[in-house]
DNA sequence: GGATTATATGCCTTGACCAGTATATGCATG
DNA sequence: CATGCATATACTGGTCAAGGCATATAATCC
């Protein structure tokens, strides 16, 4: 599990432009737009999420395109495997309990 | 999705902390030697993880044992659900492809 | 109860990261 | 080709987290 995969999706502004590109592409100002920072923080963010994989870019004229590459969530989802029957497990046991105390 | 999910995620000697406790409830002498860092440096990420969550404490005479307690990973296991339908897409057409072409 | 073991906390320094401002690059259009 | 628009980079100041060392707390044992 690499560093990098964190240290991109710790910053709430970046897991946003995640969230937004999630649903479609979108170029430089509209993400700007709707997070409401600056220009140049926004290309900062974009740039990390961009080394990180976790984003593509294409040429439009002047603008950019960015859309999101869930590589790196995928390899976050394999690292988050082994942890998840851990309350799998409590789960099972409630559902167990109830359906035992059910027939009562 | 609170921050401090990601704060405490993001230290790779954390993250070793809980895949530790994983397996076993474990003494703080037992992490210490572990994962060779210095006792109060131990005891201070011990903290971080006690205060975000992901573990509790029980006393053993001088000792505390630490186990883990997923919760906090199943939230970060239900932020990444959404995205979760872009890789699975990607899979699902691949696999569609594969069964097309082996019909040939 | 004094020494010892196990763990927690305080203080300090260092390094990383973020945001803002200014500036550079690159495409487009009259 | 000069101007404007869209995006990227450089530089800087402020903030915060990690680790080292010293010390505090608390339980045990002789």
């Amino acid at each position: 599990m690499p560093d990098v995969i964190w240290s991109v999706l710790i910053d709430p502004h970046r897991r946003a432009m995640l969230d937004l590109l999630r649903e479609r592409p979108r170029t430089v100002g509209e993400l700007v737009d709707a997070l409401r920072l600056s220009q140049p923080t926004t290309s900062k963010h974009l740039r990390v999420l961009r080394d990180g994989g976790f984003v593509q870019v294409a040429r439009d004229a002047q603008r950019r395109v960015y859309t999101i590459d869930p590589a790196p969530l995928a390899e976050l989802d394999a690292w988050l495997a082994p942890y998840r029957r851990l309350w799998n497990d409590r789960l099972d046991a409630l559902g167990r309990h109830l359906d035992t105390t059910k027939e009562n």
